[in-house]
DNA sequence: CAGCAACCTTGAACATCGTTCAATAATTAT
DNA sequence: ATAATTATTGAACGATGTTCAAGGTTGCTG
């Protein structure tokens, strides 16, 4: 009983790391069962007794890479101690650097898509939480008024506008940016993003201008 | 001759049609050429007479996509005279609105991968370059100090960064964020943005903080 | 109007997918 | 050792985008 079940998590370990190296030097759309199955050699439908289906192994390589980038995040957020604002610069440049250096299996998490009336399970969604952690603590030091849920959503919203810059930065179908301009482009915006808040913040709740 | 010219036009309008509804109803991945072949009332082999391949399909439906886009924009930009700055948030609210309504073909511009080797045709990032000169406009009037290239360097990242908001804003996968908060998320972070770049411009270049 | 050449349309066929499943082999329990 | 359970196989299925030879239409010409 447990020599079988070694083997197979064995192989089913095997699958997964075959997987991640087929996203990242084709493309999730390179990503062929058939062509997994003769690389951790196994017949195409064995593939089915480790993982239910491409959906799952997807999301297994994305919760891979989802580590990987924490990981960067953290390194960044660990190096020097600047002040808060810098912090978040560090960190929107540490995100930027991880998608162009990983590419395909960045592109990947976010250009799946779930076959229909399927949802992503939760181990998948708790990964995906975990990366707002990362900018929710220098925030709090820069908005000590903010109550948790309001700190959550400028953290939300931080994080999707530094993931559009780089999304589209990194897009080769506009003219492709380069690397370099994409960086300083992105720490003008997160200062000033942050700068704004901040100046509104201070002088309190108003109308528009 | 002309008669089945006329014909071919008439056809090639009505697949280009139906293949916005299908879009629309079912997503891109629902799009099927045999479904659009009984759909239009022909072979499923005549598609291919009308258009090259399933990508001239999908990006011919976007350059419609971002026709009418576009004109929101303008109606937006239009409505009242505000300062640069309001008219720079009602662009991006606009935005938000349009991907609200039209979510799966806003979609499909930003999913849909050409297949390998082939390359997105002129007339299509033509297109897509258009967008830009709405928030060009504002912004020329907030920084008239700032040339034509660096004021499209900053068009392309409030752009990018207001993309990046809507994209995960309305995605389903993480909590779903209901759509008048994320419209108010929108003004406060382009404010906060445009506030953060003048005071910076005001005060000129200088070391970070 | 008849005949002919050019073009168009058709739908069957092909290649490639993800996925399933009955048959076979391997492993474990008795 | 033998039976029972479980794992693995690879052929087969159903979709799908795309192609193409065969047959049908159209439009020009004598």
């Amino acid at each position: 009983m447990t020599k079988a079940l070694e083997r197979r998590e064995k192989l089913r370990a095997d699958l997964i790391l075959a997987a991640e190296r087929m996203i990242a030097t084709r493309g999730l759309a390179g990503l062929k069962t058939r062509d997994l199955a003769r690389e951790i050699g196994c017949a195409n439908g064995a593939v089915y007794n480790l993982v239910a289906d491409v959906d799952e192994l997807v999301l297994r390589v994305g919760s891979r890479t989802l580590l990987r980038l924490d990981q960067a995040l953290s390194a960044a957020v660990r190096a020097g101690n600047p002040s808060p604002q810098e912090t978040l610069v560090r960190i929107a440049i540490a995100y930027c650097d991880f998608a162009a250096e990983n590419l395909e299996l960045w592109r990947a998490m976010f250009e799946h898509r779930m076959e229909p009336d399927k949802d992503v399970p939760d181990w998948s969604v708790d990964d995906q939480m975990q990366l707002f952690r990362h900018i929710y603590a220098p925030l709090a030091a820069l908005f000590p008024k903010r109550g948790t849920e309001e700190l959550g959503i400028t953290a939300r919203s931080l994080f999707s506008a530094v993931h559009g810059m780089v999304a589209l930065g990194l897009e080769q179908r506009l003219v492709a940016v380069p690397l370099p301009a994409l960086r300083k482009e992105i720490a003008i915006l997160v200062r000033a993003m942050i700068d704004g808040l901040m100046a509104r913040a201070a002088q309190g709740p108003r109308e528009n201008s």
